[in-house]
DNA sequence: ATGAGCGGGACGTATTAGGTCCCTTTGGGT
DNA sequence: ACCCAAAGGGACCTAATACGTCCCGCTCAT
């Protein structure tokens, strides 16, 4: 359930007006969602099975199965031995009426809202809440991966950074078609996350996905300043570090202050230092408060926050309705051409908004 | 069931493509006809009860009385002691989807066609046949109604042929509004049809649907030449066919050459005058061959062929499978700005000229 | 090798859709 | 002024379909 403020492919025919037609046939849109939900999950989760994919929806076996056969029927999933999935045309159905099913659910009017609210040109809002329902965040990948996908031109350099939703994004990222001329590369060195979701980690996973290369930055956590000097002043790395800060991508998770400071193991003292400057978010390594005010940075190579005035693009991925006061922070803290959300942190950002502005 | 190729307004919402709801909701798609099926039946029939109407539709009373029930729920009709009728809703939901039922059906792309093919710029194309089904001229009359009167403008001056077609046109004009400044002139004196269906009643009826004055030319059939033009010479009549052969718009039945000329009772001479010449079409009192070469026109006052170039607006109207081959002979005659016909007279139009073009 | 999970089949039940008849009311024609 | 044909609404029984549930043979990953 997919993306909101997507340009709409042109329609070849005439379009049937939704409220004219949930007059005249109001189970229209009822039917039309549910099958949209049913090839949407099927999409995450293929190759699934009948029961499995009924338990995962609270579905009844019976009444999916009917829809499951309909849609089968009408050539939009095929059913192996192994479970179901998309067939071609599953695929593309699901891009034509996601920007559809978006307006219907009224995305595309919150997509608006917090692109003028934040300042972001283009905003992308998908259904759900990713703390509550783990598909969701899923479905952010996948969106965030497709624009993403889209955006891709011969010779991009594209910075990522770590972190669950960066490596779902990698996950979810589409195999088809190859970028061969694109370079995928930590946004900087290690912030110690765990392996999985390193950036090194994630930015080889992404440049497999594309078909493209990757570089990796293996700066150790922890160094002290002069170490790090010292490592930065290496050839080998100091051409992987220019190389990062001429990226012409930037793709990036935002994080909760607190919560990646937990996650990342920061000392006491530097937790209570983040409390006291009183951070409410975290990107590539950065610190911000709630006006967007960088208040901490981690020690480490890699990209820095005026390097982003160089880059073309600037994407922004987090969801969930506890991310929403950091990514109101990070939307002031720099430049964000693109924000993928989800509806749980975009009506927190603009209820937070809307009631600071009043209480002032 | 309307038209084909009047613009679209202009959608409020996102449009769902006909093609993809085709896809994933087709059950909804038919549903959706058989209630604009009943809509429409009931705007031609409207006071009408379920008993009549189900028999009308060759449905069963009790599936037809599900529909009518929640047509009536959702406030598109309504019903009273003395039948069922459209409400205003209804008027407008039936305006609305009417150009996307068209597309579904392929009348769209039927009148398309047939634009090309006779080279008339505006076709439109009812559903059905009119030599079949009764309601069907009942629909055509009613089109080529609304088509007129979205093109009326003030001091229009619209001269009216005869025929059952052009009669139905003028029953079916809806009532509402009023152009006092139109004018609804004959197009040519008497042509010895009978009374109801005579140019002179039709531009009575039309003026009064319409809210506009009207003349009536009284000239009586079969005169003599030389009577012909004494009476023409009557500074009365003189005066009325200045005004008649200045029309801006004219509006005209089409007919098949000897089935109007057994209507008119000519005489066996002039039967065989047609017949050696081949004529198949007739229009306003002129009979043309296939070619659309006029080969004969009836002794009477009023317009003529020539005056047709100084008006604004040619609209032709008539369907049936028994009358293509004089739409196809009246498109070659003059210019037709407007066509409104049915799709049995459109498809045998269209395989008509295949044939002779594979033919030749 | 094996078993968990797959699609497909089967079946009894619950619910809905459909055919038919009846009743009271009302509006239009005589 | 009257009357009757036709209206909408109600009722009821049957046919059909939708649904919950369990089972089976097969495949593929472990």
């Amino acid at each position: 359930m997919g993306e909101a403020s997507r340009p709409i492919p042109a329609p070849a025919g005439p379009g049937l007006e939704i409220s004219t037609a949930q007059r005249i046939v109001p189970e229209l849109l009822d039917t039309l969602r549910a099958r949209m939900r049913i090839l949407h999950r099927i999409r995450l989760l293929q190759p699934i099975g009948r029961r499995a994919l009924a338990a995962e929806m609270g579905a009844t076996e019976r009444v999916l199965r009917a829809e499951v056969e309909f849609l089968r029927q009408q050539g939009l999933l095929t059913a192996g031995p192994a479970g179901m999935g998309l067939s071609e045309e599953g695929y593309a159905l699901l891009d034509q009426l996601d920007p559809v099913l978006a307006t219907l659910e009224g995305r595309t009017e919150l997509a608006a809202s917090l692109s003028r609210a934040l300042g972001i040109a283009r905003v992308t809002v998908v259904v759900g809440d990713s703390d509550e329902e783990p598909w969701v965040k899923d479905t952010l990948g996948l969106q965030a991966a497709s624009l993403l996908r889209e955006e891709l031109t011969s010779g991009d350099v594209v910075a990522v950074t770590g972190g669950t939703t960066m490596a779902t994004l990698a996950r979810m990222m589409p195999r088809r078609g190859t970028h061969p001329d694109v370079r995928v590369v930590p946004a900087r060195g290690g912030l110690g996350e765990s392996a999985s979701v390193q950036a090194n980690t994630i930015a080889e996973q992404l440049a497999q996905a594309i078909g493209g290369s990757h570089t990796v930055l293996h700066v150790p956590d922890r160094l002290g300043e002069d170490t790090l000097e010292h490592l930065m002043a290496e050839p080998m790395v100091e051409a992987r570090l220019r190389e990062i800060r001429s990226a012409t991508v930037v793709v990036h998770g935002i994080g909760s202050a607190l919560e990646m400071a937990r996650r990342r193991q920061l000392s006491e003292a530097e937790v209570a230092l983040l409390r006291e400057r009183r951070a409410v978010a975290e990107a590539f390594g950065y610190y911000f408060d709630q006006q967007g005010q960088p208040v901490y940075a981690m020690t480490t190579a890699g990209l820095k926050l005026a390097d982003l005035d160089g880059v073309r693009l600037v994407m922004g991925v987090a969801g969930g309705h506890s991310k929403a006061e950091a990514i109101a922070s990070a939307a002031r803290a720099y430049r964000m051409d693109v924000l993928v959300t989800d509806e749980a942190a975009a009506k927190r950002i603009l209820h937070a908004q809307s009631g600071t502005r009043a209480g002032r």
